[in-house]
RNA sequence: GGGGGAGUGUCCCGAGUGGCAAAGGGGGCGGACUGUAAAUCCGCUGGCUAUGCCUUCGUAGGUUCGAGUCCUACCUCCCCCA
């Protein structure tokens, strides 16, 4: 994409040389702004959840190096595009979240960015607008007037998101349609109260980027830019973010730390490189040797993709707390009390509780009938021997020194049952 | 406004033609093999106080010993014509 177009600015040498780009609309212009300090970049986010997951974070960390390298970013809350509800994809039943539910959002999402980012007034200090503060005050025939007048219908029409659905015949309704409005609006807003001059997302956003710097010009904002990255697969083609608990969350209460470790401690060997230069801050002549183990040593450094990814989000102490725990329950085979522990209370446990309800409380399990059907198949474990009584009761004689039991299903999720 | 079609196991797609806890995929989970990887093979993939009971096929009624399947009304979506 990029042909033979050199960086001269240190944030797109190392966007680029970390694999962040897909797309721009002028590398050279892009290039010089950034040279200069005076790039002033942001990218949406919506407010559909209480925290970002996985999915999240490559924009995350472009906003990261944006700053790093001497410029501002500006993560873009959608609190006014959410409240119309996401139009994309079939699923009708979008609910319409309620202004508190979507405050409450943003406040945790918001705690996820000052982990990156640092903000304040300052010149390249990060600024967090919530695309609310503009939308939900615009007038129709206002807007209609003064911005949607600058709208081609015909050039909406070829774009390729629209072409795609008209050719097979999908519905594309008026409001996702008008999506496209909205955030190119959004764009020349945040142009006229920041100065921001260029969008950055994913590449699904190209068209949606590209409208806004279309506005943009029609508007009399100065040159604006667009820069996407690539949409994130495994190497297996799977969906970045999803494992069977559903979404990789960033915020430790929706997704325990250690769980977030060893999400990045599972990744694929293909990804590994490629995954410490986008997740992680560590030089690119070290990420090339660790890229280069072969073989089993590849784990060395997956250890490390995982600890230094989970110390950006959740704290250097925490991620090596969890490395550690990993270690010794992965590598001794010993009990680490820093598993995650679920109590319960001396009237539970009373006189023996039943091997399937103890899996079920620990959370390992959902109903009674999994846990019988994982003693059939071998999955569990008490105390690191395979279970296959449906019938068996834990009792305090099965307590280890630390008054602990351990329950295990699989071979890599253990959860502690501590009894008061 | 007129005519036609569709909604299935709460992850998704999708058979289903009066005996159905409902074919088959995908995904997910577990087992084997490995390296906490991938690929491959095998098993599982409604709930429960469990040889039985309860709840599931858009919603609500009805016919029947018995309904995902037939009838009626309603809801939602799609297509064609105006």
């Amino acid at each position: 994409m990029s042909g033979s177009f050199t960086p001269k600015s240190d944030f797109l040498a190392t966007v680029m040389a970390r694999g962040f780009v897909h797309q721009c609309s002028d590398f050279e212009g892009l290039d010089a702004k950034a040279k200069a300090g005076e790039l002033i970049a942001y990218i949406g986010f919506d407010c559909t959840a209480s925290s970002l997951h996985v999915g999240s974070l490559l924009p995350i960390m472009m906003l990261r190096w944006l700053q790093k390298t001497g410029n501002k970013p500006i993560p873009l809350m959608g609190g006014g595009t959410t409240r119309v509800g996401d139009p994309s994809g079939k699923d009708e039943s979008r609910q319409l979240l309620s202004i508190e539910k979507i405050d409450e959002n943003k406040a945790g999402i918001k705690q996820v960015f000052a982990k990156f980012l640092n903000f304040g007034a300052g010149k390249t200090d990060a600024e967090m607008p919530d695309n609310a503060e503009w939308l939900t005050k615009l007038n129709y025939i206002e807007f209609l007037r003064d911005v949607g007048r600058h709208f081609s219908v015909n050039r909406m029409l070829s774009m390729d998101s629209v072409n795609m659905r008209l050719e097979r015949d999908q519905e594309l309704s008026f409001i996702e349609f008008n999506y496209m409005c909205l955030q190119a609006y959004d764009f020349v807003e945040l142009n006229r109260r920041y100065g921001c001059i260029a969008q950055m997302g994913g590449s699904d956003q190209w068209g949606n980027i590209v409208t806004g710097i279309d506005l943009g010009r029609r508007m009399g904002t100065p040159q604006l830019y667009a820069l996407t990255t690539p949409l994130l697969t495994t190497a297996s083609g799977a969906k970045m973010g999803k494992t069977a608990a559903g979404a990789v969350w960033l915020n430790s209460d929706m997704l325990p730390v250690y769980d977030y470790w060893q999400f990045w401690r599972n990744a694929e060997d293909a990804d590994t490189g490629r995954f410490l230069k986008l997740f992680t801050e560590l030089p690119l002549d070290e990420i090339a040797r660790l890229e280069a183990l072969g073989g089993a040593e590849i784990n060395e450094a997956k250890k490390i993709l995982a600890t230094e990814a989970t110390a950006m989000v959740h704290g250097r102490a925490a991620a090596e707390q969890a490395a550690e725990t990993a270690r010794k329950t992965f590598e001794e085979g010993a009990l680490s009390e820093n598993l995650p522990t679920i109590t319960i209370s001396a009237a539970e446990m009373g006189e023996g509780l039943g091997i399937l309800s103890a899996f079920v409380k620990a959370g390992l399990v959902a109903s009674t009938g999994e846990a019988r059907r994982q003693i059939k198949g071998g999955g569990l474990r008490v105390n690191d021997v395979a279970a296959s009584d449906e019938k068996a009761v834990l009792t305090r004689d099965q307590l280890s020194a630390e008054g602990v039991i351990k329950l295990s299903l699989g071979r890599k999720k253990h959860v502690l049952l501590r009894p008061e």
